[in-house]
DNA sequence: CGAAGAGTTGAAGGAGATCAATGGCGGTGG
DNA sequence: CCACCGCCATTGATCTCCTTCAACTCTTCG
């Protein structure tokens, strides 16, 4: 099984160019691949990691553990994703991973990473690089939730895993995967549920976009841009592609 | 002047255990002092950085510029952090950095950087773990925004910046410098003016602290903690000091 | 002395939370 | 086979918190 490899190998491409040495070194990693089912809990806060997790198909979430027991997802992973290569320098988790959908999910060892990482530094400014993508996500997220309407901040959300699920090859036609409740999309963009679902009707009669059985499909991705305020040169992607549709 | 040198030292040494040889590895950098006045802005979004910055004194702020010409502050640094260890890999910045009060900052170019990491790949993964944190900060800020209401939001970050100045060694008794404005505090929690205002008045009604002339007084930390919701976990501090007062 | 900026306060209105009820669908067990 | 349950989406009604707008003060600075 080497889709793995290649599904970060791919990832990493996205910004960074790589040798065929690191090519190699990061062939030659192993790894234990594990399936979950949807919504299951397999990384939680205060964990003391000691496997990094990368995505090799379905969607991993992140999530904070609120009083209540409630939850804030912070941030949603794609094939090819590193959700935690933040684990590699915390001695405790400050949040927890799930599966979205069914994923399969591959885990590395922190040793193998950093033994990698001493004969390929450039493999380890690539992941760097990977972490700080991550956080400039983050930074957008933060904007997101706190300044804008609810509307562009959901039209946000969909353009940002649409365009990422596009440079991850995940989309077919006008469609891309994303197995996510209504709740969650609450949770994730600080809205009740009423309120998602009154705005996500909104947004399926501007005709810009919908969201059926796990998919998320963009009709007029001009519309859907322009509602969410959403311009992606924060995703600093090397090769900025033509706009999806 | 070496006093960069030392408060940069002194942060990384509040996560990680640094070498003799990373030391000397940092001393040896080279970087230009400058200092900004109050709200004065010194890297802009869409520049491209060839140098990092590092906080000698006083408070950066981090912000996206809005559609309407508003800001969205993302996060704030004291003494020795380096708001931009991002723009080492980052083509074009994302977001801009201005002086919260008068400030004074290190500039220290990408390329002796990358020379140092080269040369002491442990201080490269210091720098590394840096960036870590301030992701994880960024994630607080995510849901802290998100999901909790406005007067724990602002108790939750007077928290987070009194903790971080402790451990910069910023406070003085049971008070800290914070030279933020009302509408700075808005842009940051991502409230009203007003409401920024009378939340700040409840807080101080409270007596657990009160914000004066530029500085944060904490006047009852377990009552501002508890109104906060705040636990310091997320900020990964290595020796996990007794709590502030 | 006047203007500009920051903080403060009141009143009004609205956007979104909350509460509650309904319908659909799939799974489970009688 | 069908009844029941639980989960999810949907919708309406109400209420509250926050935004908006406006006025006023205080200080600083020209």
């Amino acid at each position: 099984m080497e889709k793995a490899h290649d599904v970060l190998i791919r990832n990493l491409c996205e910004h960074t160019a790589l040798a065929p040495e690191d090519l190699a070194e990061i062939r030659a990693l192993t790894f234990t691949l594990r399936d979950f089912e949807s919504n299951e809990d397999f990384i939680r806060q205060g964990d003391e990691p000691e496997h990094s997790v990368l995505v090799v198909s379905g969607m991993v979430a992140r999530y904070h553990l609120l009083g209540g027991g409630g939850r804030q997802y912070l941030a949603f992973h794609l094939t090819g994703d590193l959700p935690d290569a933040q684990g590699l320098f915390i001695d405790q988790m400050d949040h927890g991973l799930s599966a979205l959908g069914p994923a399969s999910v591959a885990f590395i060892p922190h040793r193998e990473l950093f033994i990698a990482f001493r004969r390929r530094p450039s493999f380890g400014l690539a992941i760097w690089r990977e972490t700080l993508l991550d956080a400039a996500i983050f930074r957008e997220a933060i904007t997101n939730n706190s300044a804008r309407p609810m509307q562009a901040r959901m039209a946000h959300l969909f353009c940002e895993l649409f365009y990422r699920a596009r440079a991850a090859q995940l989309v077919r036609g006008n469609r891309c995967p994303l197995p996510i409740s209504l709740a969650q999309l609450g949770e994730t963009l600080g809205m009740a549920i009423a309120t998602v679902n009154r705005t996500l009707a909104e947004l399926r009669r501007s005709g810009a976009m919908d969201l059926r059985e796990g998919e998320l499909i963009v009709l007029k991705w001009r519309d859907l841009q322009r509602l969410g305020d959403f311009s992606p040169t924060y995703l600093h992607q090397k090769r900025q592609s033509s706009p999806p549709a």
